[in-house]
DNA sequence: TGTACATCAGTGAACGCGCGTTCACTGATGTAC
DNA sequence: TGTACATCAGTGAACGCGCGTTCACTGATGTAC
C-alpha cells in the first residue's frame, strides 16, 4: 500500500504496517457483509499477503475478529457522540438532559441504519464487556473515550441530575432504554421494518425514544 | 424409530415418516444449539439415514431450515397464548386488556429464556412474514392459529377497545412494543444480561412491559 | 566504513475438516392383469 | 389368488468448496564488531 518507498523491485517482505492493513481490511469486510464476512483468508487477500501471514499479528481468527469488533464499537460510540454534540450548547439543564438522552437513542439507531454491517459485527457472537474502554484506534481528539453503554449511563445520570427522573428509577434504567433501541435496530436491519425508507425509520426511532423517555419518567413504582 | 413393525430384518427403506423425523431432528438441534446447529448432515444422522435421503423431502438445506423455523415460531405463539390465557377470565374489560397486553410481552420474553435455541432460530436469517399463518404442525386444539405478531396486534386492539389507548396512538404501536421486548430478549440471550438469574430476568421483563404500557398510553401526540 | 550475523516478517505448500449437493443404483411396496 | 411390473424412498460413493491452521523456509533489515 504505502510502502512504495525506496526499494522498487523488492519482495513483499517487511510490509510496514501489516497489522493495520489487516485490521482495515477486516473492518471493510464487516461494513460490506457483517460479521460472517470477516474471514481470515479474505482479509489477507485484501492486504495482498499470504493467509498465514496474519498469524504474525493475531493469535488466530477470533483475535482478528475481536479487533474488528472493537473498531465497530468505537465507531458506534463516535456516532452517538456526534448525535449528542448539539445538545451540549443548550442552556436549560432540563432541555439539555432530555436532548442528550434522545440523542443517545437516535444516534444508536442512526448508526444501525447507516452502518448495518458494522452494527451487526459490534453485537455478534460474545457480547462486549460493558466496562471495557473503547478502542482508541480511531478516536477523535477532544472527545471522551466512552463506550456506547457508558454514554447511555451518563445520559440517564443527566436526567436524574436535572430532576427529570426520580433517583429511585435510575437503577437498571439502561436495560430498559437499551432494550427498546436495540430491538428496533433489529427490526429495521433484519425484521419486518427492513424495507422502510429513511424518513419512516427516523420517525419510528423518534417515537420509540419518546416512548422510552415517557415510560421511564412516569414509570409507576409498582 | 417407530418402524419396528412386521419386517424385522429388512433394510432401512420405507422409513414411514422420514419427513417428520427429519423435521423433529432439526427442531431438536435448533433447541440445543440455535440456527447454526441445524445442519443437514447432522439432521439425517439423527434420523438414522444417509445425508442425501433428506432431498426426497426437502428441496435443499434452506427448505429444511425454513420448516424448522416455522415450528420455532409456532412454539413461540403457543408460549404467548399460554401466558395470556389466564387473562381471558378477567371480568373487567380494562384489566383484561392490560393483562393480555402484558402477557404477550412476558410470554415472548419467557419463551426467549426457556427456549433460547428455538428463539434464536425463529429470528435467524430472513425475517418471518408478519402475515404468514402459523405452521399448524403442532397446533393445540381449541386455540387460535395466530402468529406472534398477530397476538400482539390483537392485544393492542384490545387496549383501544377498552378505552385505554387513544385510537390515534394505535397505528405502528406494534413496532414500539416489539422493539422493546425483542431488544431485551437479545440482551438476556446474547448481551450483558445473559448471566442473570430467572427472578432478575422476570423482574426486568415486568418493568420493561410496564414501561412500554406507560409509554404507549401516555405518549404525547408530538 | 565495511563485513558477519541474528532476527523475524512474510512465503509456499500442504493438512484435515465438515459442509451441501449430485449421481447412478437397488430393492421393498403397491397395483394391474 | 398369483405373477409381472412400475414406482420411488432410501443407499453408497463421490465431488468441490473455502475455511482455519501448521510447517519448514527465506531473505531483507538492523545491529555488533
Amino acid at each position: 500500500m504505502s510502502d512504495d518507498a525506496s526499494h522498487p523491485g523488492r519482495r513483499a517482505h517487511r510490509h510496514g504496517n501489516l497489522r493495520g492493513a489487516l485490521l482495515g481490511a477486516g473492518v471493510a469486510l464487516a461494513r460490506e457483509g457483517g460479521p460472517k464476512a470477516v474471514v481470515l483468508r479474505e482479509v489477507t487477500r485484501r492486504a495482498g499477503v499470504v493467509p498465514n501471514a496474519a498469524y504474525r499479528h493475531f493469535a488466530n481468527h477470533q483475535a482478528l475478529f475481536e479487533a474488528v469488533r472493537g473498531v465497530a464499537l468505537s465507531r458506534l460510540a463516535h456516532a452517538i457522540e456526534a448525535e449528542i454534540e448539539p445538545a451540549r450548547s443548550l442552556g436549560d439543564a432540563r432541555l439539555r438532559a432530555r436532548a442528550t438522552f434522545r440523542g443517545v437513542g437516535l444516534g444508536y439507531l442512526r448508526f444501525a441504519r447507516r452502518e448495518p454491517g458494522l452494527f451487526r459485527t459490534a453485537f455478534a457472537a460474545r457480547p462486549f464487556d460493558v466496562n471495557e474502554p473503547r478502542d482508541d484506534h480511531d478516536s477523535m481528539r477532544g472527545v471522551s473515550d466512552a463506550n456506547p453503554f457508558q454514554l447511555l449511563g451518563d445520559a440517564l445520570d443527566g436526567m436524574v441530575d436535572a430532576g427529570l427522573m426520580p433517583p429511585d428509577h435510575r437503577a437498571g434504567a439502561e436495560w430498559m432504554a437499551w432494550s427498546a433501541v436495540h430491538g428496533m435496530a433489529f427490526l429495521i436491519l433484519n425484521g419486518p421494518l427492513r424495507d422502510q425508507g429513511e424518513p419512516r425509520c427516523q420517525a419510528l426511532a423518534e417515537r420509540l425514544v419518546a416512548m422510552v423517555e415517557q415510560g421511564l419518567l412516569a414509570e409507576p413504582a409498582t
